[in-house]
DNA sequence: TATTGATATAACCATATGGTCATATTAGTA
DNA sequence: TACTAATATGACCATATGGTTATATCAATA
């Protein structure tokens, strides 16, 4: 990859809020109003985070109904280069979600 | 590694000038006055360039007389899980420094 | 000691970033 | 069709970023 395009790859993982996403996409993927109750933010917020992580190409979106849910580009996180044990566990914050009953694969049901 | 640490580094290597520095360093150790002719930017850019990747742990100093030299720091580099293969080859910028007699390895000789 | 070369720091500036709230858009449903 | 839920976008704001020039610091040397 070159030069110009990778360090924005590597800008856009370089926020704690965007790094977490990505964290919580590998584990399962996600849509916008799962992961808004995680990070203490708005919407739109995060919406934006979302969006400048599709513009780096680490993330696909899905429209599933009234949802969209997004996912890891993993090709895209291999070409540049990192690898992802460094990441965080994130099965408490999914726990809570669903103990909260905001899961919305419970809803789908 | 934890996320707001990792986060900061990343966002260390997300700049192209930063990146190319790192991309330089993993052939050889460089001192400010060889990477100032590299890029086209003012030596105080370079520098807080350098300062920058040294609080993200990414580089190290080393002064030798007039000159402070830098390192990678790859054990940080592997922490973060970030390979190096990736990073584009800059022999030609090593040798066109030496056709213009601006290492700083033929001075010390 | 005075001077020169290499590097770092300070003050400044234009633009990017990451958040806010308000609003538009899109899909499902009464 | 009207309403609601989910998502995206626009306008705005405070702070961070990446550059500049001027100057300070530090080491080598005449």
């Amino acid at each position: 990859m070159e030069l110009k395009k990778l360090a924005d790859a590597l800008k856009a993982l370089g926020d704690p809020t965007r790094l977490k996403i990505i964290a919580l996409l590998n584990m399962r993927d996600c849509c916008v109003c799962e992961l808004v109750p995680i990070f203490g933010i708005s919407q739109p917020a995060i919406s934006k985070h979302l969006s400048r992580l599709k513009n780096a190409d680490l993330v696909t979106e899905n429209r599933k109904g009234q949802w969209v849910f997004y996912s890891l580009n993993r090709k895209q996180l291999h070409e540049i280069g990192l690898g992802l044990v460094n990441l965080p566990d994130c099965s408490a914050e999914f726990k809570k979600l669903e103990e909260q009953g905001l899961l919305v694969s419970c809803k789908e049901d």
